[in-house]
DNA sequence: GTAACTGCAAAATATTTGCATCCTT
DNA sequence: AAGGATGCAAATATTTTGCAGTTAC
């Protein structure tokens, strides 16, 4: 079976054109997409409201997961196997490259704990990296 | 002479009804800031668009910084003094306190540094924390 | 006096909601 | 057939821009 059909029905969605688009999207590129990206990846074949509204039922179904950004956009990646709705487990770093832009989930580089201040206690942390990623590293 | 008067002179820039407002709340209130926060308090005593022309010019000048967030909104805090116009140190943890939901800035507490995969060349880093402040702790 | 800042109007952009229709199961 | 998903229209919210009047220095 297709890996974006099994996720859909994992997760007791019905299997719509729109839903197997997006996921797909996500499952080819591997980085973090805005609500823009996807309206001009897949060029007005649905309606921007949609997306909105698929975004939103993946989150909330655990199948995604919001970056987040120091400018305005709000950025969503896939979430890794062990998420699950209401319980994400995105604590791993992001990496935003400086060159290509592309927000890339580092699933296996976990967010190191910090010593806080007396009286501060964490529950989830989360971080971010700038930089250089691997594939422009070359160029 | 005021800490807000004098933040502003040391910037080169002229001092306004609005700028000494809106930089007040920030000494006042140390946690940060949304937009839509600085509105609400200021209570329209200043156009909608001032208050977003001072916060970019703040942001410019380095007197305040933006602190990424998972929902929505661009939050700003003030910045240390070794914060300069276009080269931030803003690699502190910021800490989002689940009850009370302020955001504050740990200045004390510096980003960790991670170890990347093979390729990846860090250039700077932020973090944010979840969880319960130390205000919020004993209530 | 002059350059810079502000307010207002309006444009551009982003997000949400209601409802009728269509599609998945 | 029934419930849910979609598209469209429109309401709402957010951010940007231009310009004329005002203010800081």
């Amino acid at each position: 079976m297709n890996q974006n059909l099994s996720i859909l029905k994992k997760n007791n969605l019905s299997v719509t054109e729109g839903r197997r688009k997006i996921l797909e999207l996500f499952l080819e590129r591997g980085d973090a997409l805005a609500h823009a990206d996807i309206e001009k990846q897949t060029e007005g074949a649905f309606d921007r409201v949609t997306v909105y509204r698929t975004l939103q039922t993946f989150v909330d179904k655990g199948i995604i997961h919001q970056i987040p950004t120091t400018d305005n956009a709000i950025l969503y990646a896939l979430c890794k196997d062990s998420c699950e709705a209401g319980h994400h487990h995105d604590e791993h770093v992001h990496f935003v490259c400086d060159k290509c832009n592309k927000t890339i989930c580092l699933d296996d580089v976990t967010v190191p704990n910090v010593k806080l201040p007396k009286g501060f206690k964490p529950s989830q942390s989360a971080m971010i990296v700038k930089g250089i990623c691997n594939e422009c590293r070359g160029n």
